[in-house]
DNA sequence: CACGAGATTGGGAGCGCTCCCAAATTTGAT
DNA sequence: ATCAAATTTGGGAGCGCTCCCAATCTCGTG
């Protein structure tokens, strides 16, 4: 064990000591098929035995790949890692790119700042293979950029102005379609939601699936049950406030954070949940389950969406960007206490 | 604006533009003095208008500096992310490497897989300036190997075995010490507590915290108070289940995660916050707002921890590695309602 | 007006790798 | 055994930067 050696271990050295040439150490390390068998095993048993790994700086600069991956998280506005939907996130991602042997650099867009240098800083020469950016706002600013680059890009969550780029999504309409179904099949009549951010697709397609649940069932769409907030607890509990008013007997959350918020405005009017308020969430993240009552919600495969995305960038970095890959993922329904099917169910089985 | 070159501008480009040196444009570039007034403003005016950046693997392979830092985080057992914890501390973590200038490349070790190439991973030539590692079982073992290679390291949290190393810790002795005060202060006869995953500093800090408070008031410590959990919400649901038969009146949790499972496992017992059984978790994340009632909590400046880590970091890196620097952060006893303090206080009025 | 110290500039060498091409070796068919 | 074809190997030329040293330029001074 060379461990001392280990530090300043070269191609060369590794050449010198099994007695062959750099290129040939350079073939076997890289795979590369003419190399022959004896030789190859003899430069693999001195590798092996020095612990040497190729200098990262070296081969990047040789061979204009430096095996990163970048992931460009914007933290819009108040909360963003107060979500537990983005930690997960990464923890797929960076689940991903060990399998794949690529390093994982994160990028947080904080200030006005962060988000003048992002785009310099993310795509300089010699530093990343591609970057999987988070749609939104700042998201969305960078797309083109990258795109004029012919810089390898995935998007994760649908741009609104989605040209050629690649990008992997989740059925929001479908889901909040199923969440709200769920709610008109319980029997509640007055069905209200509390949205996302505006000017994001999810938020968007989320009140598309709402609205499309109840016009399919022939119920009056009421602007009075919409609501918009935030993606935030403290978005959710100010927007029920503002909802409450217009007595829902339900209501639909665009992600589990709203809905804990609302739920806890709605106690603070002492009302009961689900008896006098039911509520349905979006992303089935760990606080659901902590609630009281737990939260039925819309399940999101997140580290799965993460894993695809970072299998999607590596495909389009290794075998070209045309056409455009897009991934859509499927929810699934998580029914828990927060919706009141138990008790309602038990009630229809009287009837 | 030379959008279509910004992509292939080199060093030697832009010396030939500005009609200096390859050697000059470097010189400008990393602010070295010798430069004449009117030829930096030159050259400065060429580097603004096209955009040039060096490329980052060809100056770190000639200079062997990356600007890059790596964040180690071991995902041991269960939970990780879902302990907002880890969160803010990247957070806090990214921020700082932004401020700086560093690019932050996040490793999570999941699987036993990971646990065997992290530190070949990470400790790769040309790849990164320094490391920041959580504390903890895997953490642990890697410490030594960085150390002997004198690659700059900084620890998160106190490690068990801390040789020369340099770390960040917070004061958990005297934050569990606080809490534990407070508790007695508010007069509850029968203090439990609940742990955290046994084997880190923290835990066993916050438990000698728990120990001494108890012992300076002239109290019995009671061994069936003292159950052990893992930092996670299910294990603070367990624990809680096993502590109940002790009958507390109040609970000390090693986390606020803990303190939420325990605060659900005493519910579904029937009994009410505070009044039956008063709770204070250790933290202050986001979720100790959220739960009902809110919980009061001991304060840690997670995100300014994270910015002083790695400016320890840099500065180890830059200024060398003797002595080891050691830092320890106060916290905060943030109270809310799960303490009880407002009833109790004004029932103290009242006698 | 010549001279040397100090400021400024340019160019070579080299960081450790990959990639290409030519040289050396092996193989197989005659 | 012989020669062309295929396989294997070695070395040169970079990749785009930094760093060092030598060359050049600027002055102030005697």
């Amino acid at each position: 064990m060379g461990s001392l050696t280990e530090s300043n271990l070269t191609l060369e050295e590794i050449a010198r000591i099994s007695g062959v040439s750099r290129s040939t150490v350079s073939r076997v390390i890289n795979q590369h098929p003419n190399v022959s068998q004896d030789v190859r095993q003899r430069v693999q048993a001195v590798i092996e035995e020095t612990g040497y790994l190729p200098n990262l700086a070296a081969r990047s600069l040789a061979s204009k790949k430096s095996w990163m991956l970048g992931l460009v998280l914007p933290r819009s506005v108040s909360s963003f890692f107060s979500d537990p939907y983005f930690p997960r996130l990464t923890q797929g991602v960076a689940q991903a790119c060990n399998q794949y042997d690529f390093t994982l650099a994160l990028f947080l867009v904080g200030t006005k700042e962060d988000e003048q240098k992002i785009f310099p800083r993310v795509s300089r020469k010699g530093m990343l293979d591609g970057v999987l950016i988070q749609s939104g706002q700042i998201g969305e600013k960078l797309i083109d950029r990258f795109m004029n680059l012919k810089f390898p890009v995935v998007v994760l969550g649908r741009p609104l102005h989605s040209g050629d780029v690649s990008y992997i999504d989740v059925d929001n309409v479908n889901g909040a379609f199923n969440a709200v179904s769920h709610l008109i099949r319980l029997g509640y009549k007055r069905i209200g939601t509390i949205t996302g951010l505006p000017g994001s697709s999810a938020t968007a397609d989320r009140i598309a699936g709402y609205e499309k649940a109840l016009v399919e069932r022939g119920r009056n769409l009421d602007q009075s049950l919409i609501v918009h907030g935030d993606f935030t607890e403290a978005g959710g509990y100010y927007a029920m406030k503002q909802l409450l008013p217009a007595k829902p007997d339900a209501v639909f959350a665009a992600s589990d954070l709203i809905a804990i918020g609302a739920m806890r405005a709605t106690r603070e009017a002492g009302l009961n949940i689900p008896e006098d308020v039911a509520f349905i969430g979006f992303d089935d993240v760990s606080i659901a389950t902590y609630a009281d009552p737990q939260l039925t919600t819309i399940r999101q495969p997140i580290g799965n969406f993460g894993i695809n995305a970072v299998e999607t960038l590596i495909d389009l970095i290794e075998n070209g960007i045309e056409p455009p890959r897009r991934i859509i993922m499927d929810t699934e329904l998580i029914i828990r206490d927060s919706c009141g099917a138990a008790r309602r169910m038990e009630s229809l089985w009287k009837t």
